[in-house]
RNA sequence: GCGAUCGUAGCUCAGAUGGUUAGAGCGCCGGUUUGUGGUACCGGAGGUCGGGGGUUCGAGACCCCUCGAUCGCCCCA
């Protein structure tokens, strides 16, 4: 190990991560989950610029979310345009689907996935740069569309194996329904103003919807008399409502009625749901105070607010971070072999040999060891939890010789008969035993 | 933006009440042993104690500022 030089080591922008390891392949395994299961649903995958006009997130989030109004990575570029780092997905496929004249594919199913950006104070299940899976469908005025994206949401969750987490389901009514019953949640509110919190007295002119789920236990007391949006549907949102929920029934999806659910952005209507973890479960212990690990809900009145015509569609997206905590570590497959060299004339054989295994037609997952001493290898050969491992060494006459060596199997056929077509199929060779060990006198590349 | 706890070798951590050249385990490098070699033993490299300022005869330990981490509030996935 070498001494480190004088200057400093840059550190990491605050609530950035490095993923490796069994963290890393958590993540991986939570996207591949999603790109498999949104095949089955029919999603299409698409990319997205990740960053846009600031425009795009300020006209659609609303001027006055926290998200736009204290949360954005938001600066000019060099020709003095105003940009923004995606804080979410939504607006920029909203944005998409108008600027490339995506109605012809209407109703569109998209699901795309990558790294957002919120300039919060970092917690646990909470980064800077966070990532999301995501999936939308544009166009599509139907409950059913808000169906089939609960039940691929409900699939993907068990898929990931994961438990104790159920689907919480409200809806906000059309755009009518909402702003009658904010008035009234508004009137009532107002009634109890000097005993909220200083919060919730803040919530009533910013976001009075919010009051319902507040924590503190001075609002709580008064949430239970607070107006329902039930009281408030017009027919046609009650009709809508009514169709969400005998489709989950016949889809098989499990959910709990939630009225006090809202969301905090402005653009949603009808339908909005998470999925949080039952309370007092471990699921709910992993994830601290960030229970929700996928939310979503119906935005038709967002492509209107960016410019287009009157477009309904309906979303969600997932944290992968939380997802991936919910999925817990995941082990780095086991490797078949692992091949080093033992003198440094046999070092070319060696990298021969382990391009051979791995690209056999039945390869096999090979590490190639090139660092340590000689005498380390061995050890370190240990270290890696391969299966078996092949030891390369010169041998008198021939190219050298290739031995088996046990290290952590115990069935060891499959194994030497794979590696066997694989040596056979690039090297003329022979099989012997030298010294107790299974071994292949290698004699000429073929 | 607000609050709490924390920051000592690559990693996990010891370093009572401030006092001589800052320690351990693991990892890394080398050697002896072993010789289908995973063991054991010996040795070595590696730290301006997150950074800056202050108090003190003297600070890793106390104070202030700053950066970062962790966990809450807010907000959200």
């Amino acid at each position: 190990m070498s001494k480190a030089s004088k200057q400093s080591v840059p550190q990491a922008i605050r609530g950035t991560q490095d993923i490796f390891g069994p963290d890393a392949e958590a993540f991986a395994f939570v996207v591949e989950t999603f790109e498999r299961v949104r095949k089955l649903y029919r999603f299409r995958r698409a990319e997205f610029p990740v960053f846009e006009r600031t425009e795009v997130f300020a006209r659609s989030l609303g001027e006055t979310t926290d998200v736009v109004s204290k949360e954005m990575y938001s600066f000019e570029d060099r020709g003095g345009e105003s940009l923004t780092l995606r804080p979410e997905f939504t607006a920029g496929i909203a944005r998409a689907y108008l600027t490339n004249g995506w109605r012809q594919h209407a109703p569109l199913k998209l699901a795309t996935h990558g790294p957002l950006f919120r300039y919060e104070r970092p917690q646990k299940g909470r980064y800077r740069q966070f990532h999301q899976i995501d999936a939308e469908i544009i166009g599509a005025a139907e409950p059913q569309a808000d169906v089939e994206l609960l039940a691929f949401a409900d699939q993907l969750l068990r898929e990931l194996g994961i438990q104790d987490v159920t689907l919480h389901l409200n809806t906000l009514g059309d755009a009518h329904s909402r702003e009658v019953w904010r008035r009234a949640l508004i009137e009532y509110f107002e009634l109890y103003r000097p005993h909220l919190s200083e919060d919730s007295q803040e919530r009533l002119q910013k976001n009075p919807l919010r009051i319902l789920d507040s924590k503190d236990r001075r609002d709580q007391k008064f949430l239970a008399e607070a107006p329902t949006i039930d009281a408030y549907l017009s027919e046609d949102a009650l009709r809508f409502f009514d169709d969400v929920e005998s489709g989950l029934k016949a889809a098989g999806v499990k959910y709990a009625r939630a009225t006090s659910l809202v969301r905090g952005l402005d653009y949603y209507r009808h339908t909005a749901f998470e999925f949080i973890p039952s309370e007092n479960s471990s699921a709910a212990a992993t994830l601290g105070a960030q229970s929700t690990v996928l939310g979503g809900g119906r935005y038709d009145g967002l492509l209107y607010s960016l410019g287009g015509p009157h477009t309904p569609a309906v979303g969600w997206a997932a944290g992968i971070e939380r997802l991936a905590m919910l999925v817990g570590e995941r082990a780095e497959e086991v490797l078949d072999l692992v091949v080093f060299s033992e003198h440094r004339e046999s070092d070319g054989l060696a990298i021969a040999v382990a391009t051979a295994l791995r690209s056999a037609p039945k390869p096999l997952m090979t590490e190639f060891l090139y660092s340590g001493s000689r005498k380390k290898r061995y050890a370190k050969a240990q270290a890696t939890g391969a299966y078996r491992g092949l030891s390369v060494e010169p041998f008198q006459g021939a190219l050298g010789v290739v031995r088996l060596r046990d290290l952590n199997v115990e069935d060891e056929r499959p194994m030497r008969k794979r590696i066997e077509n694989a040596l056979t199929a690039k090297f003329d060779c022979s099989e012997t035993t030298i010294a107790k060990a299974h071994s292949w006198i290698i004699n000429k590349k073929k």
